[in-house]
DNA sequence: CTGTTATATACGTATCAAATCATATAGTTG
DNA sequence: CAACTATATGATTTGATACGTATATAACAG
């Protein structure tokens, strides 16, 4: 696997823009809402109608964080008369969603613990 | 592996709480500066004053970014004199960057191959 | 064309966070 | 004790962004 944030090869530190770019991914997943909405998304590609129900968000709240999920590339659109479906387009995003999950169990479970 | 955001055994949707905490996860990730510390940190502990030299930051900014991320769980802190070092907590934060990194790679990679 | 539906966007407001400066705190040295 | 060093934090400014309301745009139906 190659690494590109973690390089062993070279130690140079990243670019600015490098950073800028990695940080925004991250920063576009650090909203709930966007997390529904590719929570949502899941099990296929939805409307924008059927992700306003499903998240309970206003049409315009929902609207523009598509633009900002598809603007990303987190999220594909398809135009089929009136509606348009969104859908996850690199399914690895809910390994990192998982990932972050995982270590969020194993830090409540530690605190847990260290409760005792 | 357990999957804790895409479940496939329960189908019911991540209450606010939850969604809340895994976005504050990716939101701490979400900053250059934090990714430039994080990097400044992949081969061992660093003092405050070593991480200012390393990022090219104020000692006030980097002693706040570092209480972001060290109450978030990623970094743990020692105490040593006077000097404070902290070091990465759990390593499976470089995977996430390296995660990143890596679909953004793809992304670009696309991007670029369209243009022709 | 008119009306209707689905989606996107402009604008205003409120909230939040990043950066800086100045200062406080804690540990060390003499 | 005073002086010094390393780190943390209060106060402020500034910029970003999430949300709501209203409106614009686009596709379709009649």
């Amino acid at each position: 696997m190659s690494r590109a944030f973690v390089s062993k090869t070279q130690k140079r530190s990243p670019s600015e823009d490098f950073l800028r770019m990695v940080a925004e991914r991250f920063r576009v997943l650090g909203e709930p809402m966007r997390l529904r909405i590719l929570h949502a998304l899941i099990d296929g590609e939805k409307s924008v109608t059927e992700l306003v129900e499903a998240t309970g968000a206003t049409q315009a709240n929902v609207s523009r964080h598509l633009q900002t999920l598809a603007g990303t590339g987190i999220l594909g659109r398809r135009k089929e008369g009136l509606r348009v479906f969104y859908r996850i387009r690199d399914q690895s995003v809910l390994d990192l969603c998982d990932h972050v999950c995982g270590s969020l169990d194993r830090d409540l479970r530690e605190r847990t613990k260290a409760l005792r």
